[in-house]
DNA sequence: CTTGACTCTGCACCACGGTGCAGAGTCCAT
DNA sequence: ATGGACTCTGCACCGTGGTGCAGAGTCAAG
């Protein structure tokens, strides 16, 4: 059990950021002291980095929410569906970067011919 | 050519987000008439699709520049530690979005189980 | 039981990526 | 040449995702 400020700086983010995230019930304390102290056990910093890195990947905060809840669901019955969905959604993603890094690729190999690899990667 | 509302409307964006863009310096009109309207081609098209997709993947505009400024360079030479470097950065992404993908399927397959796969997913 | 480091809440503020409006000007089909 | 649709610039505003501060309270080592 750590506090907030142990927490914060084991996940790399602001004392800030953690009480803005449980605002928007994405993390929360394990317990709180009678004083009101918030206190974190190890789940809470796995969510933290995984909120983080989730947010990097272009999710918004609702995705990250949607997400979390779907992989904690205690009802597994007619989930599959979401769950699908989201991994269709995160195939799309990753199609499209794997493109971007083949033009960039390209490029690097062959410089920029008449049209561009990179601009042609995401026009569909 | 066409006129800005058609451009917009061919990239399913706004107009005043092309307007946005072009202060950004992402997108130029190619020409102008006397009267100060703006004019544009295929290539502007394309650059606005490519703006909106790289966008959603988590990148932000500044880096979009980059990835368009490396992309049509026209000085090949050590241009390749730039791309080689956001080539990299994109495996990243790919990495951490399959990641997330795998372990939602497992929660689909599997249920969730004392550890939760989608939270071990990201945690380093 | 004090003292200094830490934490609490609430609120104000910030940057980014847009979005909308006003008032003036342009384009072009008739 | 005129009417209506469209566009121009400049500026103000918005939602998202944080970040910082003030003033009051808590914790724990000595």
């Amino acid at each position: 059990m750590v506090r907030i400020s142990e927490l914060a700086r084991a996940a790399g983010v602001g004392i800030s950021t953690v009480r803005f995230y449980e605002r928007r019930g994405l993390v929360n304390p394990t317990t709180r002291t009678y004083g009101g102290y918030r206190h974190y056990d190890q789940e809470a910093l796995k969510r933290l980095k995984f909120i983080r890195r989730a947010a990097r990947l272009g999710f918004t905060l609702t995705e990250v929410e949607q997400i979390l809840a779907v992989s904690s669901s205690p009802d597994l019955a007619d989930l599959d569906g979401v769950i699908t969905g989201k991994v269709a959604e995160i195939e799309d993603r990753i199609r499209d970067l794997d493109r971007v890094r083949l033009a960039l690729l390209d490029v690097a190999a062959n410089g920029v011919q008449e049209q561009c690899p990179v601009l042609a990667a995401l026009s569909d």
